[in-house]
RNA sequence: UGGGGUAUCGCCAAGUGGUAAGGCACCGGUUUUUGGUAUCGGCAUUCCCAGGUUCGAAUCCUGGUACCCCAG
């Protein structure tokens, strides 16, 4: 099957997560003449009683795939890195409650960075992930470009990743469209050729999220409104809601009310109150402005300081046409051509400038602006 | 305890003699490396209870029970 690889191109290890994405990578490396070894990170000591020992099979599909193209596999715990530098401040968000991406987090403090040392520490200069994302140049600089298959484009997780980082990252599976990635693992017989796309917090993997959440931060009961200040419900604790959020109110049928879902509108700290809005196309719903904390930049800087880029609020939404303008504290202020749905403080926003992955920040507020879009 | 009204899935609610709509909620699947969204599927052999009429009733009759409103 697999040629000697002849170490013309060097050493790279590949970050295996036991998923066909990172199976195929570290394959399509070798057939590219590098010299390839596998990691597999354990990030996550599974002290709740819970028994999920998914991590061990990954694991063992890891090792299985590595054995099938033999090449070394290494193991690594980084449990205490991810909790101190990822899941505390996760904690600390929902404690605000806002809601974090743990998983940005993750990439731009684990895996590109923790990661990537460690690897240098097995004598390697280059890492690869399964990552759908390209690695490309402009002006002499690498570039994090958006995955060719638009579809499964995983730029949005990666865009708080620095270019030095970057700059020492392999992303093979970037180049295709995920069906190529399940046909070359099919046809080098990968036991993970058709194993389902894993889900949930990664190295966490797939909870009922409130149960999760509740082992962590207590309940905090309080009651549930319309705007107009009607008690329709009660919830568990602020922190265990987002912005759009339908499942999970438990909201039933009410005498003078539509049909309709309820969503999360709001949400009141200072008096402990979720506020909720019926109908998922309730204005209240949509805001067309936001501010963001400190950026991180792909290149280290804002490209300008201020101009029409397109930005996502959400992992695989649409490019939205916005105005991005630069804030004094490293921040920026954005305006989108359109409003735009349930944009959530704690989440993300990542701005593109074609297929190329700018950077992006922390959402800190949104609003509606009468401002036209430039 | 005089008068009137209502009692159908957890909630809202169709159905007025022909053999239980729909929505919300909930549960499960799909989508998805966060949360969330979306999407598909499941969800009352039974209509407050007990009798009766009828070939046949949630729908008619009788008697209970509960709640609501107006009178006291």
């Amino acid at each position: 099957m697999t040629s000697t690889p002849s170490t013309s191109n060097g050493k790279v290890i590949v970050g295996m997560s036991g998923g066909v994405d990172s199976s195929v990578s570290a394959l399509l490396l070798l057939q590219q003449g590098y010299e390839v070894e596998g990691l597999f990170m354990k990030n996550w000591d599974e002290d709740d009683g819970t028994e999920y020992c998914t991590a061990k099979e990954d694991l063992a599909d890891a090792q299985a795939v590595c054995d099938k193209l033999g090449i070394k596999l290494h193991t690594a715990n980084f449990a205490a890195e991810y909790w101190d530098n990822v899941f505390e401040h996760f904690l600390e968000e929902y404690k605000a409650g806002r809601t974090p991406n743990p998983d940005i987090l993750c990439n731009r403090e684990i895996k590109f960075k923790v990661f990537l040392d460690y690897a240098k520490m097995l004598g390697a200069e280059l890492i690869a992930t399964g990552h759908y994302v390209r690695r490309g140049e402009r002006d002499g600089r690498p570039r994090l470009l958006k995955g060719l298959d638009t579809n499964k484009d995983q730029s949005y997780f990666l865009h708080a990743v620095p270019e030095a980082a970057i700059a020492k990252t392999l992303f093979p599976v970037g180049e295709l469209e995920k069906s190529a990635v399940r046909a070359l693992a099919e046809e080098f017989d990968l036991i993970t050729a058709k194993k389902k796309d894993s889900t949930g917090i990664c190295f966490i993997g797939e909870r009922r999220f409130k149960d999760f959440l509740q082992q962590y931060l207590p309940a905090q009961p309080g009651r549930i409104e319309t705007l107009s200040g009607d008690v329709i419900g009660e919830h568990m604790g602020l922190m265990y809601y987002t912005l759009g959020q339908r499942q999970g109110l438990g909201i039933g049928g009410l005498a003078n009310y539509s049909e309709e879902p309820w969503y999360v509108a709001g949400k009141d700290l200072d008096r402990n109150v979720l506020q909720v809005v019926q109908g998922k196309t309730d204005e209240h719903l949509y805001t067309n402005a936001l501010s963001t904390e400190a950026m991180d930049w792909v290149a280290g800087k804002a490209p300008v300081a201020e101009g029409r880029f397109t930005a996502k609020t959400r992992y695989r939404q649409s490019d939205c046409p916005c105005v991005v303008r630069s804030l004094p504290d490293g921040g920026v202020e954005v305006v989108f051509d359109d409003p735009q749905w349930a944009v959530t403080p704690g989440q993300s926003l990542v701005l593109y400038d074609g297929d190329v992955c700018l950077g992006g920040g922390v959402i800190s507020a949104t609003w509606n602006t009468a401002e036209v879009a430039a």
